[in-house]
DNA sequence: CTGCATCCCGTAGCCACTACAGGATCAAGC
DNA sequence: GCTTGATCCTGTAGTGGCTACGGGATGCAG
């Protein structure tokens, strides 16, 4: 399939950015992309605006925005519209829970390792991962 | 509810355990909970065996385990089942886990911050967060 | 014009819950 | 014994962000 200047299928679309064939549907179905043209067989059509767009998306996903955000900051993006007070707004809060979520992880870590690094240390009686399990915390 | 001697009802054990009520019974409709004595009209009627297992599984799920990894390690908590080895596996598997977690979110966080840093900073023209959205990463 | 890659749509599954709706039961007060 | 109100019951559907199907249509090279 090679469809025409500057026209992409979904497959072509999918492999340029690197996002799931079916991810790039579902994010039409939720309306986080605009519905493309389509052939006379009723195959979707993409333009680079297309390209660019998914690309911001997969780029706020990786750095962990959640779906709503996006929405938000797309239209944040739009021209003539870049208020970048509302981004910073919206950035500063993913990064806020973030935050929370690395202390939490990091909790995590600090128990966890000091557990299994007793059951790797000196032939003890009893299993102390089990026990701590067992202990209230 | 007063539920005789050594006896509990759901919203008891749930309380007791700080476990929501809703929760007990979902782990009992996927087996990680046994399915305790009713009393004539069909409620349950829980035994201190039960607030030691959900309070286990309470402290499995604050340390990030999954439901599986948590099924495993009760069979392995067993009377005269205590295999050390085993246990310490699961655990050091789901700390490397957690660990690559840490470090995912740990670049978040450093991207995250740096490009509000620069939002919060002197008067730029452009968004920073925008134009590191748009950018190839 | 055949074959095969790619596409279409709709639905269901994943994880670990959480939130209902619509009804039954329990225990206490009168 | 009866009412009241808290608690309990079952079953189903929703969350987020995809992913994986099944059963069919389309596109294009040979």
């Amino acid at each position: 399939m090679v469809m025409g200047p500057r026209g992409f299928t979904i497959g072509q679309l999918a492999a340029a950015t690197e996002v799931n064939l079916e991810t790039v549907r579902y994010y039409e179905r939720i309306g986080l992309m605009p519905p493309p043209a389509r052939t006379e067989g009723g195959h979707r059509a993409y333009e680079p605006a297309h390209v660019r767009r998914i690309a911001f998306i997969r780029h706020a996903r990786a750095l962990g925005f959640g779906i709503e955000d996006i929405r938000a900051l797309l239209t944040l993006a739009a021209p003539g519209h870049r208020s970048c007070a509302e981004v910073r707004d919206i950035a500063s809060a993913h990064l806020s829970e973030v935050r929370t979520k690395l202390a939490h992880l990091t909790r995590l870590e600090r128990i966890l390792s000091a557990t299994v690094d007793q059951c790797s240390g000196a032939p003890t009686p009893a299993c102390p991962v089990l026990d701590m399990l067992d202990a209230p915390m």
